[in-house]
DNA sequence: AATGAATGAGTTTTCATTCAT
DNA sequence: CATGAATGAAAACTCATTCAT
């Protein structure tokens, strides 16, 4: 750990703002408050950043490039290294997989990234939790949450949903797919992050403990969705694909 | 609908607050801002009102009343009933059924509760959203949101945990089970309810057609825990009994 | 003279604007004075005022109005009464005087009006100051001075252009005496309200000795203007035509 | 012109200092905007001066000194050179010119003389502005307006006054003519400086055609002065010089 | 039951100025 | 010469709350 001392004033006037914002929200969090915790005179705050609301910004800015970055890093490891090796066909409507193994192996990174995911959302699970204060106010921050993990349009970067589309053929994207992984993927995600350190303090368990139950829950809904998903697709299916 | 300007002033300057409160959030909100909407004077707010935190604490108090009374409703209508008529036997550590159509018709009873829960967190979504957005942060209602529907721990109030051990005779609860519960059973129906309309403008879905999608998503997690619990319990739950 | 004690607030807080802003100008004036010299709290000067700029504003168009009226009451009385009593006839592009005493009498008219004139700016002297130290600055009160007499242009508010037209027939306006107006009548008349308390100090003059003083000086002016129009309009007036 | 970039850094600040104190005023004008029009660091412009004040006092006294020079260099043309040729004689309480082609001659140079101070002010109309910013205001440049060229007090330097009373050996000062000349001479001058870039952009008139039209208008001023100083003189004259 | 006026104690933000390098 | 970083003091403005009526 850096000392105190050394950071740099920026650095901690950004580390005391997420804190604090991340512990009594943006609106309840004063600027003096922010002066104090980095150890700096309010006027140096300003020096660095604008405003208060810049400081929000930039650490909501800093998150999401950051998330994209690990999307796309997500994307040329998986996708693209799967097309060189000729296991993975880009179709205009859909990924078309080689064989059996080459879902399984794409699924297996998936989990993998599933994972990966995890562990970014708890190592930033403050910022998060800023987000997500934010998210729920009509703030101009108001939908970058929803950007953050952007599966709830059938786009082409929505990879989970191309890759359950691949294991059935006669698949094809459904409301109903959408709102499952936004709520019962994302959401769950991302409440795992914001609420670690509570559900820690309540449950007794040890962050370790609590990571790995979460994960095996969520193995739950991966199968779920490959043996279980003639509930949502064959029988809704059909219907929901001429809805919109 | 009522007629604002019949509208009880105090009626008015609660269903204000909601509005501005969930929109807002609390420290966002101004007094100011609450008598505007509310159409009264600043100073009647506080004739009716000692602070502005009080009216927080009402609004969170009226809910919190509501859900345990529904909560209680169920418990009685179902419960109490299936004692009454011998098919339900509450054991000091858990529930016992009868038969396996007992525990067919308390599933089923489960899920009509579950979909109740549902509207009522829909129709009070605006208090819901306040809630969370004061569950993040470390005020005073911090963790009122987890009373809301403590499933965390393995009490008597816990009921869903408590049918589906009743479906395997040698089930314990796990802290998988709870953590799967809190993270793939309430927390997705409260990001339901306070994402409901953010959720809809974007997706272009109908208040309707979304509640519908996401009860048949809902399912899968249902059928889930029953034909995967073999995945939570007969690999992990043996050691997470001990774990703690 | 009121009781300062029981003068309204808001009244006060605008007097004490007047006094700070006139002698501080409005940068140099801080809102902790206002409600120093005004006898009130900060606070209430943001109750009455959304802003510092607001008072401003609130004074500055005041004034305006007022100026507005006291230039439409003369219209009426002279302009108005001369044309009930046939002696004034408002041609499409210039005044048309029955005889030479409607020309003398509309003359001294004009004279009493600028008596009239130099009573309010005086009364008004601080206003004007802070008019004026406005207008030199780029600020959004920037022209309102030139609003305040506008004979700038030669439109058909012009009055007093309009009279000396009609004193020669051949003459049309001219870009000199439009030029003449401004830095010869406007501009002396505006200077000597804003420098009148100063050059009383300087000078050893009373109030009223300065007043007359003035008043025997622009008597030259006027006459010039009759007189000496010859320079103005005979040499150049018709180049000036087609100037612009 | 000179390349910006070669702009010695301390004349970048004075321009940019000009620039800023006569658009938004002194009170008005922030070191930091300073610092970016005259693209040097903040740091740097107390390098040079003192504080914030010392460049407007540098503004203030280069302009004054430069103004007295020209002054002096009027009198030592005009003055000197006609005593030494014989046509001027100074009496103790007044200039006596030899005979009226002396006195033509001193008119005409004084002529040439208010031509040059119009091209004076009209040069540095930047710096007057912000003179007249500041003499509107209590500040401690508060009458350097006044000193510019002061002809309120009846001084050895007052040689306009001298001329005109030169011309009728009756004459003596009077206070009518020191207001005559502050308000008829002096204002409209400095007006015309701090208005002329406004006034053009109004009126749609070229630089130089306001100007003429302006040395027009001050024609009839100095022709009333001759011709119309009974008014001044002859009936108001022997009772102003009582007044006081 | 209702309110216009008032305010203390903050809040965010600004800004002239300094200092170490 | 030159500057990036830093700041004390004070600026404008806010806001929950109170009070007299």
């Amino acid at each position: 750990m850096v000392n105190i001392e050394q950071q740099q004033a920026k650095e901690r006037i950004l580390n005391a703002s997420i804190q604090l914002f991340s512990q009594k929200g943006y609106d309840g969090t004063r600027v003096s408050e922010i002066a104090e915790v980095a150890k700096v005179t309010k006027a140096l705050i300003y020096y660095y950043f604008k405003s208060k609301e810049e400081i929000l910004d930039h650490l909501v800015h800093s998150l999401l490039e950051n998330a994209a970055a690990m999307t796309m890093d997500f994307i040329h490891t998986n996708i693209v290294q799967m097309i060189k090796d000729g296991r993975l066909d880009i179709l205009p409507d859909r990924l078309h997989f080689m064989d059996k193994a080459a879902i399984e192996c794409f699924l297996e990174n998936a989990q993998v990234y599933f994972e990966q995911v995890l562990d970014y959302v708890l190592e930033y699970r403050q910022i998060i939790r800023i987000l997500m204060l934010e998210s729920l106010k009509d703030s101009k921050h108001h939908n970058e949450l929803f950007q953050l993990m952007d599966f709830t349009r059938s786009d082409e970067g929505n990879l989970i949903l191309k890759t359950i589309s691949a294991v059935d053929q006669e698949f094809s994207y459904s409301h109903d797919l959408l709102v499952f992984n936004f709520f019962y993927t994302i959401c769950p995600l991302l409440n795992f992050a914001v609420y670690y350190d509570e559900y820690q303090a309540l449950s007794g368990l040890s962050g370790n403990q609590l990571r790995t139950a979460f994960l095996r829950s969520s193995q739950i809904i991966f199968r779920s969705l490959i043996t279980g998903q003639d509930i949502l697709l064959k029988n809704h299916g059909v219907k929901l694909k001429n809805q919109v």
